[in-house]
Formats: C-alpha cells, sequence, structure tokens
DNA sequence: AATGAATGAGGGTTCATTCAT
DNA sequence: CATGAATGAACCCTCATTCAT
C-alpha cells in the first residue's frame, strides 16, 4: 500500500483527543466529561484546541461512538459471523459482546453511556435495535423462534446485554469469569426466545 | 391510628417542590433539571427557596425518589401481593411495572432516569436487583425455576424492564397495549428462567 | 400617589446595571460593551449578576433603548410639541436632539451606537425613520415642503443628524455651540425640504 | 509607463485575501468578520496565512479600505472631474456616490461598516469630510454656497449620503432607480446649501 | 419560614495571533 | 513562501449554593 488512506480519526491530535473523551466518559461519566476535563486528560494547554479540532460537542461525541463502534465491530464481528442459524447467532452476539469488556472496558463503557444520555439518538442505537428486531422476526419466520413480540423483545434484551455488559466493565474480571457470564446470559436470551416446547409455559 | 403521622415530604412546600422536581425530570431529563427549572415549574420565584427545604441536589432527587416509590409501590404491590409462587409473582411484577406507566407516566420516567445518572447508587436500584437477585434463589431453591446466574438474570431483567418501561412512558398506549406489552415481556421473563424441560432447552 | 408602580428599569440593581451598560457603551463602544466590562463598571463580581436580572444581552441592550428613549423623550417632546407647524417641528427636533447632547452626552453616544450596530432593527430607528417621512409626507400635502423624495430626505437627514450628535456628544461643547450647532442644521434642513423660491435652484 | 509597478495590494495571495474579507464584511458585517470566515471565504485552508500576510486585523482592514478606495475612485472620480464649478460639483459627487451602488454593491457596504467601526478614524472618512468641508469654504468664497457652518454641513451631508448608499446597496435597485434616488438627494444637498433667495426661507 | 440577590466556578465556543515545520 | 496546530484570553451563559434580611 503506497498511500495510506486518512481516516477522519487520525492526524494525531484528532485520534489523541477521541482517546481522551473515551476515557474521560468511561471515566466521570457521560454528565461530567467537559471539555476541560478532556483536554486535562488529553495534555492539551486549552479547550481550545478541541472545538478547533471537532466543530462541537455532538461533532466530538459521533466521532467518539464511529471509533468505538469501529474497534469493537472488529473484535465482534467475526465472532458472529462465524455463527450459523439464528439461534447461534444471537448466543454469539451476546457472547462476544459480553467478552468484549476483557479486551476495550473503557471503550465500552463509553458507548453505552453515551448512548444513554444522547438526546439525539445516535443510528448506533436505533441500528442495534432494528436489527435485533430484524433478527427476531426472520428466526421467528424461520421456526427457530417462537411469535413473541419482536419490538418489546428486542428493547428488553439490548438493554439488559448493555447492563451486564456495564455492570462487567466496571470492574472487568478475567477472561473465564466473562465467559461464563456471556454464556449465562446468551442461555437466558435464548431460552426467552425459544419456540414451545410440548406443554407450554404457564 | 387516630392522627396520619407528617411524613417527611409533606409539609406544603417540600411536597410542592418534589413535585415540580418529578415533573420536570420526566419532562427535560435529568441533565437539564437544574434548580431554576424546578423553582419555575413549581411557581417559585427563586432557587433559594429550594435550597431551603433541601440539604443539596443530592437530597432532593433522594426524596424524589422516595415519594415515587412511594407511590408506585401502592400500585404495584398490592398486585404483586395477589399472586402466589415464584413464577406467578416475576410475572405479576414484571405486568404491574408496566401497567404502571398507564399511571404515572412522568413519576415513572423521572425514577429511571434518576436512577440512571446518579453517580451514587440509590438504595432503590440496589434494593430492587437484590429483591430480584434474592427472588431468583428462592425459586431455584423451590425447583421453580431452573439454577442460572441470578445476578445476571437480576441485571439483565430488571433493565430490560425499565428499558421497555421507558419506551411505553416516553408517549403512553392505552391500558390495552400496556397489558399486552407486560405480558409479552413476562413471558420472556418466565420463559428465561423456566426448568429444564424434559427433552433440553426446547 | 399612595402606591407607586414599579417600573422595568426599576429595583436597584437593574437600573444600576442599565447605567453602567450605557456608560460602557458611550465610553467603549458597543463592540467592545461586553459584560465583563459592564459588571466591572456597574462593581458587580461577576457577569453571573447580569444574566440573572436580563434575559440575555439582546434584553439588557433592550431595555437600555428603552431607558435612553424614556430619558431623552422627556427631553425633546416638549420641545417639540411647542412647535406649530410642520417646519417649526422639524426645526425644533433638530435643535432639541442637538441640545439633548448637553444633558445626555453618554446616552446619547449609546443610543446611536446600539442602533447602528444591532442585526435585528430596533422599532426605535424604524419608528423614528417612518416618523421623518411621515412628517414629510404630511408637510408635502400642507404645501410647505416641496415634493421631494419623502424617504430618501428621511434616511439621508436623519443618519445626518446622528452624526452631528455623535461628533457633538464625543466632546460636549458648551450649550451656545450646541445650541449654535442645532441651528445650523436645522437651517440645512429647513432649506432642503423648504418649496421653490421664484427662481428655481437650478 | 511600459512596465507597471506592483502596488502593495497585489501578489496573489494579498489580493486574494482583501477581496475575500471585502466580501465577507459585505455579507456579514463588520463585527463577524472574524480571519476564520475570511479565510474560508477565500478557500485557505488556516487563518495563519492571513497573519502571515498582514500585521494584524487593522492592516487588514487598512489595505481593504484603500483597495476600496481605489476601485470606487476609478468610478467617481472622472464623474466629479467633469463637473464645472463647486454646486454642479458637489451634485456630481452624491449621484455619482449613489450610482457606485450599482457597480460595486459589496465595496461599498464593506467599506460603509468598516469605517463606522473602526477605533482608530481612518485617513479615508477624515479625508473625505476635510474634502468636503473645503469644498464648502471655497464654494462659499466664490459665493454659490450660502454661508453656514462649513463643518456641521459635511458631518451631516456626508453620513446622510453614506446611510442612503448604505440603504440602496442592501438591496440594490436598478440603474435607473439609484440615479433617480441620486438626483433627489442631490437636490436635498443642494438647496440646503444654496444661497438665500429673495425672500429668505423663515 | 421565606425571600431573592449575590457568588464564583464552570460550561462550550470564538477569537487574533504565534511558531515550528 | 506556506502550513496548520497550538495558544490563551475573552465571550455569554448556567449552575448549585449562600446569606442578609
Amino acid at each position: 500500500m503506497l498511500v495510506r488512506a486518512k481516516t477522519f480519526t487520525e492526524s494525531g491530535r484528532r485520534a489523541q483527543i477521541v482517546e481522551a473523551a473515551i476515557e474521560v466518559i468511561a471515566e466521570v461519566g457521560y454528565a461530567k466529561a467537559s471539555f476541560t476535563r478532556i483536554a486535562k486528560h488529553a495534555g492539551l494547554s486549552s479547550t481550545g484546541m478541541i472545538s478547533y479540532h471537532f466543530a462541537g460537542k455532538d461533532d466530538l461525541l459521533a466521532v467518539c461512538v464511529a471509533e468505538i463502534e469501529r474497534v469493537t465491530g472488529a473484535f465482534m464481528q467475526p465472532r458472529i459471523d462465524a455463527a450459523e442459524g439464528h439461534v447461534a447467532q444471537l448466543r454469539a452476539y451476546v457472547e462476544a459482546n459480553v467478552a468484549l469488556v476483557g479486551e476495550h472496558p473503557a471503550a465500552v463503557r463509553a458507548l453505552i453511556d453515551i448512548v444513554k444520555n444522547r438526546a439525539a439518538r445516535s443510528a448506533a442505537v436505533d441500528g442495534r435495535l432494528a436489527l435485533f428486531e430484524e433478527h427476531f422476526r426472520a428466526g421467528q419466520a424461520a421456526g427457530v423462534f417462537r411469535p413473541f413480540d419482536a419490538r418489546t423483545a428486542a428493547i428488553a434484551l439490548t438493554t439488559g446485554l448493555d447492563a451486564v455488559v456495564v455492570t462487567a466493565a466496571t470492574d472487568p474480571p478475567g477472561p473465564a469469569e466473562l465467559a461464563r457470564i456471556g454464556r449465562e446470559l446468551a442461555d437466558l436470551y435464548v431460552r426467552a426466545t425459544a419456540p414451545e416446547a410440548e406443554g407450554g409455559t404457564r
């Protein structure tokens, strides 16, 4: 590769600021992640520097989200793709997401906090919601999920997953424990969505 | 009891401020719920009034949480108590919580927003988490829940419930739709926690 | 009068801030009249105090304009009303406006500077322009002004008047000199608008 | 002159910046004409370029003024020179200045805005003022103007002219309308300064 | 018990200017 | 010649809290 494309997170300072922002958000939370704190964390002398590199706070946050998704996607995507069938993919998604905590705890915590607090819902959160919903519908059509309300399930399960991930990320346990938690949660979700056994549940 | 004791949320002004705070948080969100906005909403001429009646923002918020829990508890508790057995109570809790949206949408939204944003975890959230966890453990001992990780399940299911509730509270549907959503979510949770059927995982 | 109505410039601090703002604008000009400077001039410890009393910079400026107009109107109106006929009133307006410099030099300079720089044209400037235009039209109908373009004349003569006033206000001369300048300018305007003499001008 | 000397506004980049600055000032006004905006308008990647070519903001502005005067002078001077006599020249100046709006509306608006806002009075504005004053005195000596206060008249008439020009430049009308306005204004000024007719005015 | 003015820190953003490359 | 990152001050505004009355 002769010419390396310059992605929008690169250019040195920009990347540095984004990284600092992610760490600060992971540390003190979205609400207290001010430019001042981010600048200090990044070793910058003034907040003006951030405004110089980003159009505003929303812009910075959007870039942070994009960067985190890039990093986490690189970790999760192969694991999900390796699974075959709707059920296995659901399990793979959940387990990969929990395992991700071991690799990028700050990024994971920051992402969830940003998404939770942003007024304008990012494409990220809505995208994942739609993805789950669609996945459930497709699985139902294929007969591997029972005919529950796909939207309600998508909301409950994605946010439940987030909560487990955040809890784990707050004080990251070892890989084995993470794997166990991932398996537990996947079990929960697989059973919640599984087709009726003979006798029913109620 | 002939004379009702004056609870600590009463005394006129205090109650008025708490009510205003809850409504403001429900309307504009925790982050933008400043004393100024709350005072304006309560018809107060200055924020000094709030500081006079409450030790600080944390105090006000704590009282708000307590008040909301009092109100919501009055709605939910009878419904939960009416259910017999761990499974039925789980279902009752979930359905009551969703139904609550129809009665107190502002309170419900405010509570979840406060709990989500408070640095210091309130006794409320931890209490409910412990409650669920304990409920799961007891049910497992009784053989009506399968032997999953009670803590992970408690985290995932309580927050999933919250998310469904918040979504519903944002634009509250009619009672019938709320009942349907409640049933859907309860189904999901009951199945997730149900003991193995004869043939494995279904 | 038993109960004195509280006008919107009163209440102590508000009036003090308005006064300080007017003086600062007169001194350093609209562009450099920051809250910081105004607060310092008013003996306030922080700019927050100004924001506490006024909704924003625009609000403060609007109140300044209103206050100046109140003060200047009290000076000019009787003098204008005392004149009879369109020509005499034109002369009276011009002379009163120039004489005003001797009474309220800062207010006069501030007003013109605000009006000149405000993006949103105030009712003040447009009002005066319309007033002049209407006055010219009425005088033309009465045959005491010649049939010139009333709008162009209104623009040129009001701003010319402003310029003379500002120049005089920069280093206010004595009343006699002000009276002379007022008379000179009034002469200019009266002649510019006078009906044709027998021989014509061109 | 075979080889044209390179004036100080030329040299490519400088001229480009000056042109951009004039356009930006005409568009958004003096107050909001920052280096950032000018650089963006000029297609420059940073404001450093401007600081590199000009000693400071005042310098840039001074060069802008000089450039505008060069351009406008080229339009107005021949028209003024073509007129004979003090009265005719006054008329020619006014009419040429208004007509100029049709040719260089941006330049005209920018010039007046700069002159209005600059703390340090430019040689330009003072020069024109002195020019008018001198012209009036000379005409008075020649008996073609009446013996008014030359300075007061110069102030009032030049700024009145500016105001008419700015108004016209804000939404430039066609040449015919401009010519009419110019004639109207010139009439006003010629009459204001004309010697007494037999009967007097007062 | 209540008021409302005052405080001082901190929020994000824009600015003209500088300087190493 | 030219770049663009860096600077540091200033901008208006909002905040929770305090305190004399």
